[in-house]
DNA sequence: TTTTGATTTAAACAAATGATTTAATCAATT
DNA sequence: AATTGATTAAATCATTTGTTTAAATCAAAA
Protein backbone atom coordinates (compact mmCIF):
# COMPACT_ATOMS: atom_id res chain seq x y z
CA UNK A 1 0.00 0.00 0.00
CA UNK A 2 2.47 2.54 1.04
CA UNK A 3 5.74 1.29 0.50
CA UNK A 4 7.81 2.96 -2.05
CA UNK A 5 10.86 1.11 -2.55
CA UNK A 6 8.29 -2.81 -2.52
CA UNK A 7 5.74 -2.00 -4.68
CA UNK A 8 6.46 -2.03 -8.33
CA UNK A 9 3.29 0.02 -8.87
CA UNK A 10 3.99 3.33 -7.74
CA UNK A 11 7.77 3.56 -9.32
CA UNK A 12 7.00 5.52 -12.42
CA UNK A 13 7.87 4.20 -15.91
CA UNK A 14 11.47 5.41 -15.73
CA UNK A 15 11.96 4.05 -12.67
CA UNK A 16 10.38 0.59 -13.54
CA UNK A 17 12.97 0.07 -16.42
CA UNK A 18 15.87 1.05 -14.38
CA UNK A 19 14.63 -1.15 -11.64
CA UNK A 20 14.44 -4.24 -14.20
CA UNK A 21 17.61 -3.10 -15.85
CA UNK A 22 19.20 -3.10 -12.48
CA UNK A 23 17.98 -7.00 -11.74
CA UNK A 24 18.56 -8.82 -14.98
CA UNK A 25 22.48 -6.47 -15.77
CA UNK A 26 23.26 -7.98 -12.15
CA UNK A 27 22.29 -11.66 -12.89
CA UNK A 28 23.21 -11.74 -16.20
CA UNK A 29 25.79 -9.06 -17.09
CA UNK A 30 25.94 -6.87 -19.80
CA UNK A 31 26.37 -8.55 -22.83
CA UNK A 32 24.00 -11.57 -21.53
CA UNK A 33 21.22 -9.89 -21.04
CA UNK A 34 18.47 -8.80 -23.82
CA UNK A 35 17.09 -5.45 -24.24
CA UNK A 36 13.77 -7.61 -24.40
CA UNK A 37 14.67 -9.08 -20.93
CA UNK A 38 14.66 -5.94 -19.41
CA UNK A 39 11.51 -4.60 -20.97
CA UNK A 40 9.70 -8.03 -20.23
CA UNK A 41 11.00 -8.09 -16.47
CA UNK A 42 9.44 -4.05 -16.37
CA UNK A 43 6.25 -4.83 -17.81
CA UNK A 44 7.03 -2.26 -20.39
CA UNK A 45 6.91 -2.05 -24.43
CA UNK A 46 10.97 -2.46 -25.78
CA UNK A 47 11.01 0.88 -27.65
CA UNK A 48 10.48 2.82 -24.05
CA UNK A 49 13.72 1.76 -22.76
CA UNK A 50 15.56 3.51 -25.56
CA UNK A 51 12.55 6.45 -25.48
CA UNK A 52 14.05 6.93 -22.11
CA UNK A 53 17.70 5.40 -21.57
CA UNK A 54 18.65 6.42 -25.73
CA UNK A 55 20.80 2.82 -25.48
CA UNK A 56 21.34 0.07 -23.65
CA UNK A 57 24.96 0.85 -23.69
CA UNK A 58 23.72 4.20 -21.97
CA UNK A 59 21.37 2.50 -18.97
CA UNK A 60 23.78 -0.54 -18.53
CA UNK A 61 26.82 2.77 -17.43
CA UNK A 62 23.93 4.49 -15.28
CA UNK A 63 23.44 1.05 -13.30
CA UNK A 64 26.73 0.39 -12.76
CA UNK A 65 27.62 3.92 -11.67
CA UNK A 66 24.85 3.37 -9.50
CA UNK A 67 26.18 0.24 -8.19
CA UNK A 68 29.34 1.02 -7.53
CA UNK A 69 28.79 4.45 -6.35
CA UNK A 70 26.57 2.86 -3.33
CA UNK A 71 29.37 0.64 -2.55
CA UNK A 72 31.84 3.02 -2.63
CA UNK A 73 29.33 5.71 -1.11
CA UNK A 74 28.99 3.43 2.09
CA UNK A 75 32.64 2.52 2.00
CA UNK A 76 33.38 6.40 2.99
CA UNK A 77 31.06 6.96 5.49
CA UNK A 78 32.30 3.87 7.46
CA UNK A 79 36.17 4.64 7.17
CA UNK A 80 35.81 8.16 7.86
CA UNK A 81 33.94 7.98 11.22
CA UNK A 82 35.73 10.14 13.90
CA UNK A 83 34.20 8.52 16.65
CA UNK A 84 34.85 4.59 16.42
CA UNK A 85 38.19 2.85 16.85
CA UNK A 86 40.03 0.72 14.30
CA UNK A 87 38.43 -2.28 15.35
CA UNK A 88 35.06 -0.91 16.17
CA UNK A 89 35.01 0.32 12.40
CA UNK A 90 36.02 -3.14 10.93
CA UNK A 91 33.00 -4.86 13.25
CA UNK A 92 30.53 -2.53 11.51
CA UNK A 93 32.25 -2.78 7.72
CA UNK A 94 31.95 -6.49 8.25
CA UNK A 95 28.24 -6.44 9.71
CA UNK A 96 27.57 -3.72 6.81
CA UNK A 97 28.56 -5.24 3.52
CA UNK A 98 27.65 -8.98 4.83
CA UNK A 99 23.94 -7.63 5.49
CA UNK A 100 23.92 -5.29 1.68
CA UNK A 101 25.31 -8.70 -0.38
CA UNK A 102 23.04 -10.89 1.62
CA UNK A 103 20.15 -8.84 0.24
CA UNK A 104 22.01 -8.60 -2.96
CA UNK A 105 24.08 -11.24 -3.57
CA UNK A 106 24.61 -10.32 -7.50
CA UNK A 107 26.56 -7.73 -6.92
CA UNK A 108 29.52 -8.53 -5.84
CA UNK A 109 30.22 -10.70 -8.96
CA UNK A 110 28.50 -8.59 -11.39
CA UNK A 111 31.06 -5.52 -10.35
CA UNK A 112 33.85 -7.67 -10.21
CA UNK A 113 33.04 -9.27 -13.94
CA UNK A 114 32.16 -6.39 -15.75
CA UNK A 115 34.93 -4.00 -14.53
CA UNK A 116 37.47 -6.86 -14.99
CA UNK A 117 39.59 -4.59 -17.19
CA UNK A 118 38.46 -0.96 -15.81
CA UNK A 119 38.10 -0.03 -19.41
CA UNK A 120 36.16 3.05 -19.09
CA UNK A 121 38.60 3.91 -16.43
CA UNK A 122 35.37 3.96 -13.54
CA UNK A 123 37.45 3.31 -10.75
CA UNK A 124 39.78 5.96 -11.53
CA UNK A 125 37.03 8.54 -12.05
CA UNK A 126 35.12 7.54 -8.21
CA UNK A 127 38.90 8.19 -7.08
CA UNK A 128 38.43 5.31 -4.94
CA UNK A 129 42.26 5.31 -3.90
CA UNK A 130 41.80 8.74 -1.92
CA UNK A 131 38.38 7.45 -0.80
CA UNK A 132 40.46 4.51 1.29
CA UNK A 133 43.96 5.97 1.18
CA UNK A 134 42.74 9.26 2.82
CA UNK A 135 40.31 7.75 4.97
CA UNK A 136 40.47 8.16 8.98
CA UNK A 137 40.27 4.62 9.18
CA UNK A 138 43.74 4.45 7.39
CA UNK A 139 44.98 7.07 9.28
CA UNK A 140 44.46 5.19 12.26
CA UNK A 141 45.71 2.32 11.39
CA UNK A 142 48.89 3.89 10.48
CA UNK A 143 49.51 5.61 13.66
CA UNK A 144 49.03 1.85 15.17
CA UNK A 145 51.52 0.51 13.26
CA UNK A 146 54.08 3.04 14.35
CA UNK A 147 53.15 2.24 17.72
CA UNK A 148 53.83 -1.42 16.93
CA UNK A 149 50.11 -2.53 17.60
CA UNK A 150 50.02 -3.58 14.33
CA UNK A 151 52.16 -5.78 12.10
CA UNK A 152 50.85 -6.39 8.67
CA UNK A 153 53.71 -4.80 6.91
CA UNK A 154 51.47 -3.42 4.23
CA UNK A 155 47.98 -1.89 4.71
CA UNK A 156 46.93 -3.37 1.19
CA UNK A 157 47.38 -6.53 2.61
CA UNK A 158 45.19 -5.82 5.47
CA UNK A 159 42.47 -4.63 3.10
CA UNK A 160 42.71 -7.42 0.77
CA UNK A 161 42.15 -9.73 3.94
CA UNK A 162 39.11 -7.97 5.15
CA UNK A 163 37.24 -7.38 1.77
CA UNK A 164 38.63 -10.99 0.60
CA UNK A 165 36.89 -12.41 4.19
CA UNK A 166 33.54 -10.41 3.91
CA UNK A 167 33.12 -10.88 -0.19
CA UNK A 168 34.82 -14.24 -1.35
CA UNK A 169 31.86 -16.26 -0.28
CA UNK A 170 29.49 -14.54 -1.87
CA UNK A 171 31.77 -14.82 -5.61
CA UNK A 172 32.83 -18.65 -4.54
CA UNK A 173 29.26 -19.23 -3.68
CA UNK A 174 28.19 -21.98 -6.36
CA UNK A 175 31.61 -23.96 -5.28
CA UNK A 176 31.01 -23.63 -1.45
CA UNK A 177 27.74 -24.86 -1.79
CA UNK A 178 28.54 -27.21 -3.63
CA UNK A 179 31.59 -28.33 -1.99
CA UNK A 180 29.34 -28.25 1.80
CA UNK A 181 26.36 -28.80 0.57
CA UNK A 182 24.70 -26.23 1.56
CA UNK A 183 21.46 -24.93 0.97
CA UNK A 184 21.10 -21.37 0.59
CA UNK A 185 19.75 -20.82 4.25
CA UNK A 186 22.92 -22.50 5.50
CA UNK A 187 24.67 -20.49 3.57
CA UNK A 188 23.03 -17.44 4.66
CA UNK A 189 23.60 -18.42 8.40
CA UNK A 190 27.25 -19.12 8.26
CA UNK A 191 27.66 -15.79 6.74
CA UNK A 192 25.70 -14.19 9.74
CA UNK A 193 28.42 -16.16 12.11
CA UNK A 194 30.87 -14.59 10.01
CA UNK A 195 29.71 -10.90 11.59
CA UNK A 196 31.37 -11.76 14.63
CA UNK A 197 34.30 -14.69 13.43
CA UNK A 198 35.52 -12.08 10.71
CA UNK A 199 36.42 -9.02 12.98
CA UNK A 200 37.95 -11.47 15.47
CA UNK A 201 40.38 -13.05 12.82
CA UNK A 202 41.51 -9.80 11.41
CA UNK A 203 42.60 -8.69 14.42
CA UNK A 204 44.38 -11.55 15.44
CA UNK A 205 45.90 -11.59 12.15
CA UNK A 206 47.18 -8.10 12.54
CA UNK A 207 48.93 -8.88 15.92
CA UNK A 208 51.24 -11.47 13.72
CA UNK A 209 54.87 -9.81 13.99
CA UNK A 210 56.80 -11.96 11.78
CA UNK B 1 61.50 -24.31 -32.56
CA UNK B 2 61.22 -27.50 -30.33
CA UNK B 3 58.87 -25.95 -27.26
CA UNK B 4 54.87 -27.75 -28.20
CA UNK B 5 52.95 -25.55 -25.69
CA UNK B 6 54.91 -22.12 -26.29
CA UNK B 7 55.21 -22.31 -30.47
CA UNK B 8 51.40 -21.95 -31.94
CA UNK B 9 52.95 -22.88 -35.38
CA UNK B 10 53.21 -26.70 -33.97
CA UNK B 11 49.69 -26.73 -33.12
CA UNK B 12 47.05 -28.22 -34.97
CA UNK B 13 44.60 -26.64 -36.31
CA UNK B 14 41.72 -27.97 -33.85
CA UNK B 15 44.60 -27.23 -30.90
CA UNK B 16 44.74 -23.75 -32.21
CA UNK B 17 41.39 -23.61 -31.95
CA UNK B 18 40.68 -25.06 -28.97
CA UNK B 19 44.00 -22.22 -27.71
CA UNK B 20 42.41 -19.16 -28.82
CA UNK B 21 38.89 -20.05 -28.04
CA UNK B 22 40.20 -21.00 -24.32
CA UNK B 23 42.40 -17.06 -24.01
CA UNK B 24 39.08 -15.68 -25.06
CA UNK B 25 36.59 -17.26 -23.37
CA UNK B 26 38.30 -16.69 -20.06
CA UNK B 27 38.86 -13.20 -21.00
CA UNK B 28 35.97 -12.03 -21.96
CA UNK B 29 33.05 -14.57 -21.00
CA UNK B 30 31.10 -16.50 -22.85
CA UNK B 31 28.62 -13.52 -24.26
CA UNK B 32 30.83 -11.35 -24.97
CA UNK B 33 32.63 -13.81 -27.07
CA UNK B 34 31.67 -14.02 -31.03
CA UNK B 35 32.51 -16.78 -32.96
CA UNK B 36 34.55 -14.58 -35.35
CA UNK B 37 36.81 -12.99 -32.34
CA UNK B 38 37.99 -16.96 -31.71
CA UNK B 39 38.31 -17.31 -35.70
CA UNK B 40 40.62 -14.61 -35.56
CA UNK B 41 42.90 -15.34 -32.85
CA UNK B 42 43.08 -18.56 -33.76
CA UNK B 43 44.30 -17.26 -37.12
CA UNK B 44 41.80 -19.93 -39.16
CA UNK B 45 38.66 -20.00 -41.28
CA UNK B 46 35.70 -18.78 -39.15
CA UNK B 47 33.35 -22.25 -40.82
CA UNK B 48 36.62 -23.95 -39.10
CA UNK B 49 35.23 -23.73 -35.78
CA UNK B 50 31.84 -25.67 -36.33
CA UNK B 51 33.47 -28.47 -38.72
CA UNK B 52 35.95 -29.27 -35.57
CA UNK B 53 33.38 -28.25 -32.60
CA UNK B 54 30.40 -28.43 -33.57
CA UNK B 55 29.12 -25.13 -32.56
CA UNK B 56 30.19 -22.09 -30.09
CA UNK B 57 28.45 -23.49 -26.93
CA UNK B 58 30.17 -27.27 -27.76
CA UNK B 59 33.55 -25.65 -27.73
CA UNK B 60 32.69 -24.06 -24.32
CA UNK B 61 31.61 -26.74 -22.67
CA UNK B 62 35.42 -28.35 -23.52
CA UNK B 63 36.84 -25.45 -22.33
CA UNK B 64 35.28 -25.26 -19.25
CA UNK B 65 35.36 -28.68 -18.43
CA UNK B 66 38.98 -28.49 -18.84
CA UNK B 67 38.75 -25.55 -16.83
CA UNK B 68 37.64 -26.86 -13.86
CA UNK B 69 39.16 -29.94 -14.05
CA UNK B 70 42.35 -28.83 -13.57
CA UNK B 71 41.61 -26.65 -10.99
CA UNK B 72 39.61 -29.83 -9.21
CA UNK B 73 42.43 -32.22 -9.97
CA UNK B 74 45.67 -30.39 -8.42
CA UNK B 75 43.36 -29.45 -5.39
CA UNK B 76 42.58 -33.21 -5.19
CA UNK B 77 46.12 -33.98 -5.37
CA UNK B 78 47.33 -31.39 -2.77
CA UNK B 79 44.51 -32.17 -0.42
CA UNK B 80 45.55 -36.06 -0.46
CA UNK B 81 49.10 -35.35 0.16
CA UNK B 82 49.46 -38.59 3.27
CA UNK B 83 53.03 -37.64 3.79
CA UNK B 84 52.07 -33.63 4.48
CA UNK B 85 50.74 -32.23 7.99
CA UNK B 86 48.27 -29.62 8.14
CA UNK B 87 50.44 -26.94 8.09
CA UNK B 88 52.46 -27.93 5.17
CA UNK B 89 49.26 -28.51 2.89
CA UNK B 90 48.10 -25.30 3.61
CA UNK B 91 52.05 -24.06 2.28
CA UNK B 92 51.62 -25.59 -0.68
CA UNK B 93 48.08 -24.96 -1.74
CA UNK B 94 48.69 -21.40 -1.25
CA UNK B 95 51.77 -21.43 -3.18
CA UNK B 96 50.70 -23.43 -5.74
CA UNK B 97 47.33 -21.34 -6.73
CA UNK B 98 48.75 -18.01 -6.61
CA UNK B 99 51.44 -19.59 -9.43
CA UNK B 100 48.91 -20.66 -11.21
CA UNK B 101 46.62 -17.84 -10.91
CA UNK B 102 49.64 -15.48 -11.71
CA UNK B 103 50.06 -17.22 -14.69
CA UNK B 104 46.12 -17.05 -15.83
CA UNK B 105 44.58 -14.21 -13.43
CA UNK B 106 41.75 -14.23 -15.50
CA UNK B 107 40.30 -17.65 -14.59
CA UNK B 108 39.06 -16.82 -10.88
CA UNK B 109 36.68 -14.25 -12.80
CA UNK B 110 36.09 -16.38 -15.44
CA UNK B 111 35.14 -19.87 -12.71
CA UNK B 112 32.96 -17.99 -10.89
CA UNK B 113 30.63 -15.69 -13.19
CA UNK B 114 30.16 -18.65 -15.54
CA UNK B 115 29.28 -20.41 -13.23
CA UNK B 116 26.73 -18.17 -10.94
CA UNK B 117 23.92 -20.51 -11.17
CA UNK B 118 25.74 -23.39 -11.96
CA UNK B 119 23.30 -24.28 -14.52
CA UNK B 120 24.64 -26.91 -16.14
CA UNK B 121 25.57 -28.83 -12.82
CA UNK B 122 29.18 -29.04 -13.45
CA UNK B 123 30.01 -28.84 -10.13
CA UNK B 124 27.85 -30.93 -8.83
CA UNK B 125 29.06 -33.56 -11.79
CA UNK B 126 32.95 -33.19 -10.75
CA UNK B 127 31.71 -34.44 -6.85
CA UNK B 128 33.85 -31.21 -5.64
CA UNK B 129 32.12 -32.37 -2.07
CA UNK B 130 33.80 -35.70 -1.72
CA UNK B 131 37.06 -33.91 -3.18
CA UNK B 132 37.41 -31.94 -0.19
CA UNK B 133 35.36 -33.45 2.53
CA UNK B 134 36.38 -36.42 1.91
CA UNK B 135 40.30 -35.60 1.89
CA UNK B 136 43.03 -36.66 4.04
CA UNK B 137 43.67 -32.64 4.52
CA UNK B 138 39.83 -32.65 6.32
CA UNK B 139 40.76 -35.78 8.25
CA UNK B 140 43.77 -34.23 9.85
CA UNK B 141 41.27 -30.83 10.25
CA UNK B 142 38.82 -33.11 11.93
CA UNK B 143 41.77 -34.93 13.86
CA UNK B 144 43.02 -31.81 15.17
CA UNK B 145 39.76 -30.06 15.96
CA UNK B 146 39.20 -33.63 18.44
CA UNK B 147 42.53 -32.59 19.82
CA UNK B 148 41.37 -29.12 20.97
CA UNK B 149 44.64 -27.81 18.66
CA UNK B 150 42.17 -26.24 15.83
CA UNK B 151 39.31 -24.30 17.26
CA UNK B 152 37.58 -22.68 13.73
CA UNK B 153 34.10 -24.49 14.77
CA UNK B 154 32.94 -24.81 10.90
CA UNK B 155 35.69 -26.18 8.57
CA UNK B 156 33.90 -24.26 5.91
CA UNK B 157 35.05 -21.09 7.58
CA UNK B 158 38.09 -22.48 7.12
CA UNK B 159 37.84 -23.33 3.35
CA UNK B 160 36.18 -19.84 2.90
CA UNK B 161 38.80 -17.89 4.38
CA UNK B 162 41.81 -20.09 2.58
CA UNK B 163 39.99 -19.71 -0.88
CA UNK B 164 39.65 -16.47 -0.32
CA UNK B 165 43.18 -15.40 1.15
CA UNK B 166 44.27 -16.44 -2.42
CA UNK B 167 41.66 -16.23 -4.60
CA UNK B 168 40.18 -12.81 -4.21
CA UNK B 169 42.99 -10.13 -4.67
CA UNK B 170 42.51 -11.77 -8.34
CA UNK B 171 38.94 -11.28 -8.80
CA UNK B 172 39.19 -7.70 -7.02
CA UNK B 173 42.44 -6.62 -8.79
CA UNK B 174 41.24 -3.66 -10.77
CA UNK B 175 39.89 -2.16 -7.58
CA UNK B 176 42.73 -3.38 -5.44
CA UNK B 177 45.40 -1.55 -8.01
CA UNK B 178 42.95 1.61 -8.22
CA UNK B 179 43.05 1.93 -4.51
CA UNK B 180 46.56 0.71 -3.63
CA UNK B 181 47.95 2.48 -7.07
CA UNK B 182 49.93 -0.31 -7.97
CA UNK B 183 50.77 -1.66 -11.49
CA UNK B 184 50.99 -5.25 -12.28
CA UNK B 185 53.82 -5.58 -11.11
CA UNK B 186 53.46 -4.51 -7.82
CA UNK B 187 50.40 -6.74 -7.72
CA UNK B 188 52.33 -9.78 -8.29
CA UNK B 189 54.77 -8.87 -5.85
CA UNK B 190 52.43 -8.59 -3.39
CA UNK B 191 50.93 -12.17 -4.37
CA UNK B 192 54.20 -13.77 -4.19
CA UNK B 193 54.45 -12.23 -0.24
CA UNK B 194 51.21 -13.24 0.22
CA UNK B 195 52.74 -17.25 -0.78
CA UNK B 196 54.52 -16.63 2.95
CA UNK B 197 52.06 -14.51 5.14
CA UNK B 198 48.47 -16.30 4.00
CA UNK B 199 50.05 -19.78 5.73
CA UNK B 200 50.99 -17.56 8.92
CA UNK B 201 47.50 -15.79 9.24
CA UNK B 202 45.30 -18.98 8.52
CA UNK B 203 47.74 -20.61 11.59
CA UNK B 204 46.84 -17.92 13.86
CA UNK B 205 43.39 -17.16 12.91
CA UNK B 206 42.84 -21.32 13.47
CA UNK B 207 44.14 -21.08 17.33
CA UNK B 208 41.75 -18.22 18.45
CA UNK B 209 39.03 -20.09 20.42
CA UNK B 210 36.38 -17.77 21.08
C1' DT C 1 48.88 -40.43 -62.22
C1' DT C 2 44.46 -41.06 -60.40
C1' DT C 3 41.57 -41.49 -56.70
C1' DT C 4 39.80 -40.75 -52.38
C1' DG C 5 38.97 -38.70 -48.17
C1' DA C 6 40.20 -35.00 -45.13
C1' DT C 7 40.86 -30.16 -44.70
C1' DT C 8 40.17 -25.40 -45.90
C1' DT C 9 37.98 -21.38 -48.02
C1' DA C 10 34.62 -17.90 -49.55
C1' DA C 11 30.05 -16.87 -49.56
C1' DA C 12 25.60 -16.94 -47.95
C1' DC C 13 21.64 -17.80 -44.78
C1' DA C 14 18.54 -17.36 -40.95
C1' DA C 15 17.74 -15.97 -36.52
C1' DA C 16 18.61 -12.74 -32.93
C1' DT C 17 19.03 -8.22 -31.39
C1' DG C 18 19.52 -3.07 -30.65
C1' DA C 19 17.19 0.66 -32.30
C1' DT C 20 13.56 3.49 -34.83
C1' DT C 21 9.20 4.82 -36.80
C1' DT C 22 4.43 5.69 -36.89
C1' DA C 23 0.19 5.70 -35.16
C1' DA C 24 -2.93 4.81 -31.28
C1' DT C 25 -4.21 5.68 -26.52
C1' DC C 26 -4.41 7.99 -22.20
C1' DA C 27 -4.72 11.82 -18.83
C1' DA C 28 -5.05 16.33 -17.71
C1' DT C 29 -6.52 21.01 -18.94
C1' DT C 30 -9.51 24.25 -21.11
C1' DA D 1 -16.64 17.65 -24.85
C1' DA D 2 -12.46 19.16 -27.22
C1' DT D 3 -7.65 19.89 -27.20
C1' DT D 4 -3.11 19.00 -26.20
C1' DG D 5 0.94 16.78 -24.79
C1' DA D 6 2.69 12.70 -22.73
C1' DT D 7 2.82 7.84 -22.90
C1' DT D 8 2.41 3.35 -25.09
C1' DA D 9 2.03 -0.36 -28.65
C1' DA D 10 3.05 -2.77 -32.94
C1' DA D 11 5.63 -3.14 -36.79
C1' DT D 12 9.84 -2.56 -39.10
C1' DC D 13 14.83 -1.68 -40.01
C1' DA D 14 19.74 -2.55 -40.08
C1' DT D 15 23.30 -4.94 -38.20
C1' DT D 16 25.39 -8.63 -35.83
C1' DT D 17 26.22 -13.30 -35.20
C1' DG D 18 26.03 -18.46 -35.10
C1' DT D 19 25.88 -21.72 -38.50
C1' DT D 20 25.73 -23.95 -43.08
C1' DT D 21 26.72 -24.79 -47.91
C1' DA D 22 29.27 -25.83 -51.84
C1' DA D 23 33.30 -25.74 -54.01
C1' DA D 24 38.45 -25.72 -53.92
C1' DT D 25 42.71 -27.57 -52.20
C1' DC D 26 45.73 -30.79 -50.16
C1' DA D 27 47.80 -35.24 -48.83
C1' DA D 28 48.12 -39.88 -48.93
C1' DA D 29 46.94 -44.37 -50.99
C1' DA D 30 46.21 -47.16 -55.06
Amino acid sequence: MKGKLVDKKELSTEGKIKEAARKVFQQKGYAATRTRDIAEEAGINLALLNYYFRSKKNLFDIIMLETVSSFVQSMTTLLNNEDTSLEKKVELIVSHYIDFFTQDPNIPIFMMSELRDNSDGLIDKLQINQVVMDSVFFKQYREAAEKGEVAVSNPMHFLMNLLGQIIFPFIGKPFLKGIGGLNDKQFNSMMQERKKLIPVWMETMVEVTR
